[in-house]
Formats: C-alpha cells, sequence, structure tokens
DNA sequence: TTCCAGCCTTGATTTAGATCAAATCCCAGT
DNA sequence: ACTGGGATTTGATCTAAATCAAGGCTGGAA
C-alpha cells in the first residue's frame, strides 16, 4: 500500500472567532460576518447540501465548517479510523476507495466541487478518501451534523436525496464493474467525466465535448477493476477510432458523443 | 431476458375500509383496528423502518401500507417504469438488479426480511426487484412515504442511516466485483449469507454455521460477476476442502468459518 | 411410478484481460 | 536547457474465468 501524506484533524484552518458549538436555535442573525461572508460566496452552495439552509441562517452554517486547502495525494480519511467529521468538497477531486489487506483497491466513486465525502453509520470509516487535485473542503464534526439534522428538517430531507443518489450511483457501478467490458467501462467512466465537466463548467461552450480526468492511469484502473496496461491501450483504441482525441491536461475531447455512449452501453458489437 | 410474471400495481390485497390518506397530523389513536393489529404483530416492526412509529401511532402506518404475499419470480419492481411505491419486506427474499440492453445483468442486492426496496429519487426506477422466494411485502405509496417523512423526523433520520448503511454495503460489493477472485467472491457471498442467516434465526444454536441461499446460481452469478459454471465449479471446490458442507435445501453448513473469512479477505493464497 | 424441464455439475477449449517487460513521454526541479 | 523519476504507452506472453458441450440430478405433473 502506498504512503501518503496525511491531513491531520487538528491541521491549521483559517481562524475563527467562537464556533466549536453551532448556533443556538432561535438565535438567528442575517449580519455578515466573515464567516458567514465565505458561506454566502461560496461558488457551490447552491447545489451542495448547504443549500437547504437559507441565508438569513448561514451564519449556523459558518460557524459549523471550517475551510481547509488540500495538495494532491493527501489522505482526508483513513480506512477503519473514527468517524468524526465530515467534507464539502468546494474545488477539486477526492477519491474514495476500499482497500484489501494485500493492497489491491477499489475506488468507489470520485466526488467533485460540491459533493461531499465522509458520511459514516458505524463509529470507523468503511472507507478512505484521497486528494486527486489540489481539494479545497469544508470540514464539519458529525456533532454538528447531527445538529443541524435536528434543527434544519431540509437538511435531513436534501441528506437523504443526495445519499439515494449514491446508492444509484453505487448500483450503476456495480453494474460496470460486474458485467461490461473493458471497453465499455472505459466509455462509460469517460460519458461520468462529460457530465461532471458540464456540471462544473455550465457556461463553457465545450462542454458537451470536454472530459476533465485529473486522476492518473491508477485511479482510473482501481475504479474501473482494470489495470493500468488495459486502461491505456482501451483510451489508445478509442483514439485510433477517432471517438476522442488528445489525452494532454488530463483532458480528453470527444469526437463522436453518439458512438461513446453506444460503446458505453454495449450496444456496439465490436 | 427472462419474461417474468408481473405484479399488476392493482393486484389483490386483503381489504382495508379506508385509507388512500394518510391519517391526519394530530388525530392519533391507540385503539386497536384490523390493520394496525398487523404492525404491531409485525414479526419485523423491531428490525425495520416501522421502529421508528411508536406503538400509540401505528394506525397511520397501518393505514398507509398494504400487505401482499408474491410467489417466487415475480417482478415487483420494472426497470425504468414510473417510481411509485415502496416496499417492506416482511418474510422471503427479493434480488434487485439492473440490466444492459443485451440482457446482461448485475444483481445489485438482496433485500431479506426487515429491508425495504423502491426508494428512488428520479422519476423512474433505475433499477428492478424480482422476487426470490414467496415473499409477503408491505406496500407503501412514495405520496404516503412523503407524509411520513413530514411527520415523523425519526422516520427520515431512520431512513437516513438505512440508505447509508446500503450505501456501505454497496462499496464493499464494488471492492468484491472489481477486485477479488472468484474464490474470494463466493467465500464473501457466504459469509454475507451466514450473517443474514443469523439476523433471521438469532435463536437458532446452528445460526453461526449455517448459510440460507434460496436463490440459484444464475442469481449467484448476476450477483458476482460470474458463470454460473464458475459459481458452481467453485463452491465444488470449496466442499472438496472440507470449508463447507452440503447445498441440498438450499442451505449450506459452514464446517470451517475462519477459513472462509481468510478465503474472502484474500489472506489465504490459494 | 415414470417422465420431463429446469437446475446443477463437470470437462474441454477459448479468450479477454492480467502480467511481465521495455521504451517513451512529460514535467518539476536544478 | 538539462535531468531524473514517475506516468504512460506498447509489445509479448500467460492465465483466470468465460464459453462451449455433455451429463446428471431433482421435484412436480401425469
Amino acid at each position: 500500500m502506498l504512503k501518503v501524506p496525511v491531513f491531520p484533524d487538528s491541521a491549521p484552518m483559517p481562524p475563527s472567532p467562537s464556533a466549536q458549538a453551532l448556533h443556538p436555535a432561535g438565535k438567528r442573525t442575517g449580519r455578515a460576518d466573515p464567516d458567514s461572508a465565505r458561506c454566502l460566496m461560496c461558488k457551490v452552495r447552491e447545489y451542495n447540501l448547504c443549500s437547504s439552509i437559507e441565508d438569513h441562517d448561514v451564519t449556523v452554517l459558518a460557524q459549523a465548517t471550517r475551510q481547509i486547502s488540500l495538495p494532491p495525494g493527501t489522505a482526508v480519511i483513513e480506512e477503519g479510523t473514527p468517524a468524526s467529521a465530515f467534507f464539502n468538497v468546494i474545488n477539486g477531486t477526492v477519491k474514495l476507495f476500499k482497500s484489501l489487506p494485500d493492497g489491491r483497491r477499489q475506488i468507489t466513486g470520485f466526488a467533485d466541487a460540491g459533493q461531499f465525502v465522509g458520511l459514516s453509520n458505524s463509529r470507523t470509516y468503511s472507507f478512505g478518501a484521497e486528494t486527486v487535485s489540489t481539494v479545497l473542503l469544508c470540514r464539519c464534526t458529525h456533532t454538528q451534523i447531527e445538529n443541524l439534522l435536528a434543527e434544519y428538517p431540509g437538511f435531513a430531507r436534501h441528506l437523504l436525496s443526495a445519499v439515494t443518489h449514491e446508492l444509484a450511483d453505487a448500483q450503476e457501478q456495480m453494474l460496470l464493474l460486474g458485467r461490461k467490458t473493458a471497453k465499455e467501462k472505459v466509455a462509460s467512466f469517460l460519458l461520468d467525466r462529460i457530465k461532471q465537466y458540464h456540471r462544473t463548467h455550465p457556461h463553457d461552450p465545450d462542454a458537451e465535448t470536454t472530459a476533465s480526468v485529473p486522476m492518473t492511469r491508477v485511479d482510473i484502473a482501481d475504479y474501473l477493476g482494470l489495470t493500468i496496461e488495459t486502461v491505456s491501450r482501451t483510451i489508445s483504441t478509442l483514439r485510433r477510432d477517432k471517438i476522442i482525441s488528445g489525452t494532454e491536461n488530463h483532458c480528453i475531447r470527444i469526437l463522436s458523443l453518439p458512438n461513446l455512449q453506444d460503446i458505453a452501453y454495449g450496444l456496439k458489437s465490436i
């Protein structure tokens, strides 16, 4: 297993005056303090869980969270350690994974800007999380999440909806892992990356034909249940078949979306 | 794809006087009517979602649900159809799956007594569900689920917790599908079936060494991302190696749990 | 009881993808 | 610009599991 730098639980954070506990219920203020300004200006708030808390209650949110920036390849969550925090991804990409004792690893998903990481039922995390790129996170303790859940029913509903969505994604990924060929797996992965690029760059005119692939071949292989050689060969084949072009800068251009979709769903026999 | 009998949305149900809408908030009664007796006597209520609704509110639950019994091999949910209902499994086993256009299928999980089926975020079901054995279900419309969620905060929390647990299971299954060998997959599956037997037969002295396997080889193969031949050969090998015994009556006896666990987690090199 | 149709098992052969083995690319740091 | 080390690509070979192909078992219907 690879040794990676670990983000310490007590890492340096932007100073914040008085926010260990949640703002008490009833005592709400619309006044802008430095923290709530951070949330009000947040680029992903309208897309993520925080959207279930109104502007005038944003101080609660701001005081319950801390922003942290982490370099690529930093562990955010270590498999099996006590589950104490929850993270919103503000910028960048985080990978989630599970490992076998001998080091075999399965990446169960990538969390991009607007998504969250770290929900756990049990006392310890059953999965690990590590940054793929430079990542900006909002950290929140489970205790504070509990408080938000108790105080804002909309938050619980929003979280339920988000987890239900993640479960549907996981089921789709099980279909991929169990029943798709290498070519179908890579095509499906690229389609997901196009969707992701579209979500995070809604105004880019090239959003329909661009896939952002910040992760290495090792990560892609561990996500698709393949080896790096097979991933590389398959991408080369797609390039040769003029379905995609360019791998530079971790950015792939799609030349034929319909063909890619047909391949992903097994409609293309080749 | 296999043709299976479909459970019609308007199937015969136990007659019930007046329960299309949820019992209005505030109007609660502890009086026993035939419906609430069904819920009060329910064998799985203490284990499933309904446990978040107290005895004195059980009429609400009883009037929101209908019990249905279905024979083996009946479709409960058809992939892609409008998502309108939610089911609690009272008895028996239901399989959940996703399919590819050419008929390849991945079973994403089995729902046994006490578990639920049919949660969906989108307008249509992204998965199918079919009975494995004779199954007793409690059916509830999504509208009624919405009402329960709005009225009972504990219900939302319970559901969130259950879905989070399912997500963790799904991640474990992704590790299996993407990175385990055939032998490790089968051993992991048997361990899951032992746990399930233990849950549903807590007082059976043989619960530690018994696995209930009501599903066919086709279902096991579609769950593990293998072929029926590989599943059959692998089970034969485990029997030959004296790690399990007996396949009769869909009941497998475990001779060496530690060995099975070592195999499942890749600690046994053979 | 016999028969039949689905299951399940076992054997022989094939193959998709893994593994082993070099190059080559691509920057980040000097 | 130069350099070194990781990331990627490509080629040759191997193998776990798939596919193809019989048989055998079992439990319900006649």
